[in-house]
DNA sequence: GTCTATACTAAGATAGAC
DNA sequence: GTCTATCTTAGTATAGAC
């Protein structure tokens, strides 16, 4: 049995830090966003800091699951690339402002969550690795730097979080569609 | 004739504002970065913010030039799109930690300041765009969404200041040249 | 153009009642 | 588990001497 309020505050701390950044979010902006005083923040979260980990974590546990579950569909390297490009892009897209946090705040996590944090992007970029490394031994992607190439393709789905609202030009399908035909033209052998 | 105390606290800013972000960087820090009293600060310029948008305009200038000068260079659109490319994530690397500060604090800046920026970056945008149409138009490239597809060519070169370190795995000419290849392939038009 | 000193405001976090 | 009230620290910015 989770206590709401926990939840709460999680919630209006993603969106205070994502519109104004960690630094310059107030314990009293996120505990007004969540409807109470400023003393009932402390009651579930020991510090700021805790909360921005809060969010990192959850945020990136699914990042990570949303692309290992997208890798496990797909029977050929493109479509397998593709579903996981396409399910990262379709996740940044509908999570774009925990996404703005956890991408742009690790710096503001203690050396000791940073480390936690930066376990799991290492374990999703060496998913996306794996993914190439497949193709390219069953000769469907040629591919020069496997690590730069791997990052690159990531780029894509991240760098939403940079631009996207919702509501805007393209729904998140659109741009996981866009996104999963780009890396695969990427990847695919240059012509003889 | 400029005073080198103003450029002095820029730069200052530039790397506090990357280290620890806008909001949770202190006046007090960006004076003691550049060797000054808190209260010199106020001398060049009128407030924090101020010091932002001199770095933000600084920055998306230099990046524009950038992208125009490398746009005149090649004769044709698969050399002028490379061009573009390499240089525009060489300059991303080799100013990582302004790049940061650009794309990532554009919200903490006055609405008049956002407007001035944002302008400079829809050219930019305009710029790509304009290098995939001639591409299309002479059938070298086959794109279907030609804002997406040159939004995701400037996410490769952007997205490196989310990660890039000096003296890291890859120099800043390896990564302009691996992200010029990926793009080229990224537009080609599919075998038919 | 730089300093020391400080005014003024607001931050993170806690105490103790209910 | 939430509140009001508050402690303590530190922030932005300014005043006025040199």
């Amino acid at each position: 049995m989770s206590t709401p309020a926990r939840d709460r505050l999680v919630d209006a701390a993603v969106e205070a830090f994502a519109e104004r950044g960690y630094g310059a979010t107030t314990t009293r902006d996120i505990a007004s966003r969540a409807g109470m005083s400023p003393a009932a923040v402390y009651v579930h979260h020991a510090t700021k800091e805790d909360l921005l980990f809060a969010i990192s974590l959850r945020g990136h546990q699914n990042a990570l699951t949303t692309l290992t579950e997208a890798a496990a569909h797909g029977a050929t390297p493109v479509e397998r690339v593709a579903s996981m490009v396409r399910a990262f892009s379709v996740w940044h897209a509908e999570h774009s402002r925990t996404g703005r946090v956890v991408q742009y705040e690790f710096g503001a996590l203690t050396p000791e969550h940073r480390a936690v944090i930066a376990d799991l992007r290492r374990r999703m970029e060496q998913r996306m690795r794996d993914a190439l490394a497949k193709g390219v031994d069953e000769g469907v992607f040629e591919v020069g730097d496997l690590r730069g190439t791997a990052r690159a393709v990531l780029s894509l789905s991240v760098d939403l979080v940079r631009w996207f609202e919702p509501g805007g030009a393209h729904t998140p399908e659109e741009l996981g569609a866009l996104h999963a035909d780009l890396a695969v033209r990427m990847l695919r052998p240059l012509p003889a």
